[in-house]
DNA sequence: TTGTAAGCGTTATCAT
DNA sequence: ATGATAACGCTTACAA
């Protein structure tokens, strides 16, 4: 209804074949520079834009990205989770830089059909994948068809793709040191779903930093639930009633340390002196909780800036190295 | 380099043609049941799947919308705003259902070109736009192109095209009014970018809570700055300069008010006793604050829903009604 | 009921 | 340096 006016229309007001046009229109070298000029200003002038579904299917390409992120029914962490919405920004204001497009959708991880929906149908070049199960369907099937991806999280040892992130377990195991370090004894472990591979690196942190400190792992300390503040609420319930002696938790996330420190709070426990709370990710309002969340940095915003990066060096054609980012234990009043 | 099966393809190893093939695929009346099951059993066999570009293309459609987020340089609510992210969520949600993508992307509220973008370029079938502007040129660019478009907030008096949203003046006044039944007298206002639309009616609604509850409205206890904790926290100060004895304060979103009382902590200020603190949004970390935040809860899931279902509306070539959702004052321990 | 052919708007090949 | 023309993969008149 609107911009019908197509290189053609351009192409006869400046009496010029469209091959002219779209020679100038893209700075073709073959292109006089004067000619250019004077088509790109008729083009202008008639306020001409390529139509880019007409390009993108010409030159077989897309110009978008999907940034995906895995959930699943039982442990659905909801896309309102901070952490995923800061990494989302992160990623659209540097594909921005790109001139692509970046779609956003929540995939269950148990099947692989959106592969199909993305990869198949050609709806994008290339896909950012944050967090990933432990064995992957969706992930063999990317690689199957060959399709240009990156995963958010640390390398895998097997691992035969490209991801970016911190190193999970490192953070876990340095978070719960610091527990232990601070005369923490009795440290409970609130996961999200067991299967999803950075919930089990920090699983597995949990361990060895308890193990650093001389202190039993204790397998009725550890809980898995939803990655939100609501779950981790029934969570801490669950662990006070196999532990009363509970003096400290390594949540998975901020999002759920928040809700951890809030219904101790209203438990009457002081979060800090009686219990003490760390969590993972470092959200921006981390700082800001009462007390303020002690907590593993990761480096959202160049985690996701170096995912855009590493997905353009794929399409590229290049082979792109995984980096494993730096991460920091941020210590503050939840836990001194 | 995948995907080389085309209709084509099917059409040669189903022995018809391939507008028999199309049809079949889509459900054409004209196929009788057998041919169709037939021809649907070879694509499958042969994984076949429709390029969605060519198919787009062809149709004149994209299938995907963009939600849209202005912004403003020197108030730049940042996208990883809790609020503008569980929106995001929502919206996407929905949006699946209808099998449509969506494009997420931050456009300046200076400017139109965006409109040349996602309209002109035929990126998007249609728009979502969180938040507005007070004299929004994108608005009256989208229009001018006759472009299919939602809007967040309340339908303002001369709205000539439809939005959905909470009324934030109301909204406002409530929160206001609260403070001052709870015997509050001083109370500051701390806004983000003063020409954006609910933030101008959060202060209207303001200066009419003050009104109602017999308050004189004073300039100096009104802030505009930007939509941070961080920001937030600075305007504190500010408001604490101007008046030190400052009761309460109504903060125009959640993420703010976090900051507010993060700040006041640290000063050692009591939140609730001493100073009462407001917000708005209710976003999901509200009521795990410490103390829970006492704000201005506004549907998002089913506002989220509502905007998709409103912009399908107007893609169907109807004509939508603008929708004000209701709002709810949630009482928490900040203000009381 | 099915096939032929045109066309969506652009770019690329091959001439000239 | 520029213009015809084909082609990208699909849908849809129009014919048969």
């Amino acid at each position: 209804m609107t911009n019908r006016v197509t290189i053609a229309d351009v192409a006869r007001a400046a009496g010029v074949s469209t091959s002219t046009v779209s020679r100038a229109l893209n700075n073709h070298a073959a292109i006089p520079e004067h000619t250019r000029q004077q088509i790109q200003r008729v083009a202008s002038e008639m306020r001409y834009r390529p139509d880019v579904r007409a390009r993108n299917f010409r030159l077989q390409q897309s110009q978008t990205i999907a940034t995906l992120f895995p959930y699943q029914d039982a442990s659905r962490r909801p896309i309102s989770d901070p952490f995923y919405l800061e990494i989302m920004g992160a990623i659209t204001d540097e594909l921005d830089q790109y001139g692509y497009d970046s779609i956003i959708a929540r995939v269950h991880i148990e099947t692989d059909d959106w592969c199909n929906r993305y990869v198949l149908d050609k709806r994008v070049d290339g896909i950012l994948l944050i967090d990933r199960a432990l064995d992957d369907v969706g992930i063999h099937t990317l690689q199957a068809l060959d399709a240009k991806f990156v995963v958010w999280g640390a390398k895998l040892p097997e691992q035969t793709y490209v991801s970016v992130g911190c190193d999970s377990q490192a953070g876990a195991r340095e978070a719960v040191r610091h527990l232990g370090q601070m005369g923490r004894q009795r440290i409970g472990f609130i996961g999200g779903f067991e299967r999803m591979v950075e919930t089990d690196a920090r699983r597995q942190g949990y361990a060895a930093g308890l193990t650093d400190c001389g202190l039993p792992v204790d397998e009725a300390l550890v809980v898995f639930t939803d990655f939100t503040p609501d779950a981790a609420q029934n969570a801490v319930h669950t662990l006070l009633e196999r532990a009363p002696d509970l003096d400290g938790i390594f949540a998975c996330s901020d999002f759920m340390a928040v809700g951890v420190m809030e219904v101790l709070r209203q438990m009457g426990r002081e979060v800090g002196r009686e219990i003490a709370v760390v969590g993972y990710d470092d959200i921006s309002l981390a700082a800001y909780c009462s007390p303020p969340l002690t907590t593993i940095h990761q480096p959202i915003q160049q985690g996701g800036r170096l995912m855009v990066q590493k997905l353009f060096e794929l399409l590229d054609g290049q082979a792109a190295e995984s980096v494993v980012l730096p991460h920091e234990l941020m210590v503050r009043k939840s836990s001194v």
